[in-house]
RNA sequence: GUCCCCAUCGUCUAGCCCGGCCUAGGACACCGGCCUUUCACGCCGGCGACAGGGGUUCGAAUCCCCUUGGGGACGCCA
């Protein structure tokens, strides 16, 4: 299959989120790409939470990302781990890297690098720690210690001109970097917390990770990471970094700015299907070698490879106040065409849990209604986009208490007043048919229209309207058919007081 | 400011590595038409891009350089 990593195995791949939010679109693509790779390999999936970041981590977050990956179907294999529970080992890998010299303690303060930081941005200049503490002699450092003094351990990058830190990148390829270019940065706090930088490599390293598939904003700090695996004497994972994904005015992400819509929760809520997601998070920034789009997930596991991702940022194009396109139109397209082509099996769960969620669910559409409930959900479901609409838009197939449209009141019921007469014929006359199809509907209606001298379209529109509420629809003698006689004649008669006298 | 990454229709992208098959293909959206009792679906058609400039070459979307634009990283955040 994948000849090139073969040796790497078993294939082991991690999403490690912080809990300090919502799961939102670019962590479940993420997320998603990783579990993407770990099936592809037979491998391993692992989760991650990195709650080292004591003051925004909550267990809500946690609970949060969980759920949305639960929801979204990307079933993990180990974890969650905590990565505040491996404290101990981040430490043990800084007194490491202590002893071999690949890192020494600081003694200067935060309030002296803030100034020096300053000094440097009102002068325009790149601010770089000069490493002062790098050459401190054994006798300072022993003294300052004696005296109690607070310092960081930082990393000690090779300086001399020559040196670079060269990593392959599945994505990006080559990458290399000068040893010139990266600050002497800080892997342990002065009160001896561990870093970021320090704590993930770590622990990538303990859980043997052996791709690391992140977003590119982690490609800056891929070359730290290095030096550190190197420092600590083991071979880096293979990084795959995946282009950001921007908003259309080519921001980053994110909740702060874009409230709910980039958050997972929002489109469970609104009716999506989770895979309809995952197919257009998929394809959000890679794409098959043969240009199929649509995919179950047997057939994105096979397609997928690391190697397709494209290098550019894509855009995730939600334009705000658009009350049709309340999404990327694409996703919105995704979740319409699984909603209306796939098996109705499938789907029916899905429906289930939607009329459940709106309190219109009747548990005889499992009995004696079921095929009546197969056949009106195959009906309705080739207008609909979201699972939502089946609760919303086709709740007159599954309630009286439906609302009508006023669009479609002044279009269909207001234009001629005699079908305060019509209506009420008309249901008579379906009331009395020896027995009621759709077809039997229609040749009475059309019969009454000729009687009467007007259009079939009257009635028909007029019809719709009347026992739907709306003015789109399925064919109006369908409709009839799958609503039955009862609550058509029903409704035929009460809508006789919807229309303005004359 | 410094370092790094990126650049094809409005959006997602194919093509780029291994120049010619590209008068640049597909999808979404949009606009027309057909179908039709409505609205969709479906089908047919349309609009619409190689950021700019230099090279290299018989030939460049594809290779090189510069410019511009966008993004990321530069924390005792993760």
């Amino acid at each position: 299959m994948n000849d090139n990593n073969s040796h790497y195995n078993p294939v082991r791949v991690r999403f490690a989120p912080s809990p300090t939010g919502y799961l939102h679109l670019g962590g479940a693509r993420t997320a998603l790409y990783n579990w993407l790779w770990a099936r592809k390999n037979q491998g391993v999936f692992l989760l991650r939470i990195e709650d080292t970041d004591l003051e925004r981590s909550t267990q809500d977050s946690v609970q949060e990302i969980l759920d949305g990956l639960t929801w979204l179907g990307l079933d993990w294999d180990e974890g969650p781990y905590f990565q505040s529970a491996s404290l101990d080992k981040h430490v043990e890998a800084a007194e490491t890297l202590l002893q071999k010299r690949y890192a020494y303690r600081c003694f200067c303060t935060k309030e002296e690098l803030e100034a020096q930081r300053k000094e440097a941005g009102a002068k325009k200049v790149a601010f770089m720690y000069d490493g002062r503490c790098r050459e401190l002699p054994a006798s300072r450092v022993d003294e300052n210690l004696a005296k109690g003094l607070p310092y960081v351990i930082r990393f000690a990058v090779p300086r001399d001109s020559q040196s670079t830190v060269v990593f392959e990148d599945a994505v990006y390829g080559r990458l290399e970097k000068k040893g010139q270019d990266i600050e002497d940065f800080v892997i342990v706090r002065s009160d001896g917390r561990p870093l970021y930088i320090l704590s993930n490599a770590v622990d990538d390293a303990n859980d043997r990770i052996t791709h690391v598939i992140r977003g590119a904003d982690g490609l800056a700090n891929t070359p730290k990471q290095v030096l550190i695996y190197e420092g600590l004497g083991i071979v880096p994972p293979v990084f795959a970094h995946m282009p950001l994904t921007l908003d259309n005015k080519k921001a980053k992400l994110s909740k702060r700015t874009h409230g709910e819509v980039v958050t997972v929760a929002y489109y469970r809520r609104h009716g999506f299907l989770p895979w309809s997601l995952c197919n257009f998070l998929a394809l959000l920034g890679w794409s098959s070698s043969d240009g199929r789009e649509f995919f179950s997930r047997e057939e994105l596991i096979e397609a997928f490879d690391l190697s397709r991702i494209n290098r550019a940022n894509s855009i995730f194009n939600y334009v705000p106040g658009d009350a049709k396109n309340w999404t990327d139109p694409k996703a919105i397209h995704f979740n319409a065409t699984y909603i209306r082509t796939m098996p109705l099996e499938q789907l029916i769960p899905c429906v289930k849990a939607e009329l459940q969620n709106a309190g219109i669910w009747d548990d005889a559409y499992e009995t004696e209604k079921r095929e009546w409930f197969r056949q009106t959900v195959d009906l309705i479901r080739a207008r609909f986009f979201t699972l939502t609409d089946f609760s919303t838009r086709g709740k007159c197939y599954f309630s009286d208490e439906f609302d009508f449209d006023e669009q479609a009141k002044k279009k269909n019921l207001s234009k001629e007043p005699r079908l305060r007469e019509f209506l009420p014929e008309l249901a008579h006359r379906l009331d009395s048919l020896p027995t009621f199809s759709g077809a039997a509907a229609e040749d009475a209606l059309r019969e009454y229209a000729e009687e009467e001298g007007v259009k079939a379209g009257l009635l028909i529109n007029a019809a719709r309207t009347a026992v739907s509420g709306t003015s789109v629809g399925p064919g109006l003698f369908e409709m009839l058919d799958t609503m039955g006689r009862q609550r058509v004649v029903a409704r035929l008669m009460k809508a006789k007081d919807l229309i303005p006298e004359e």
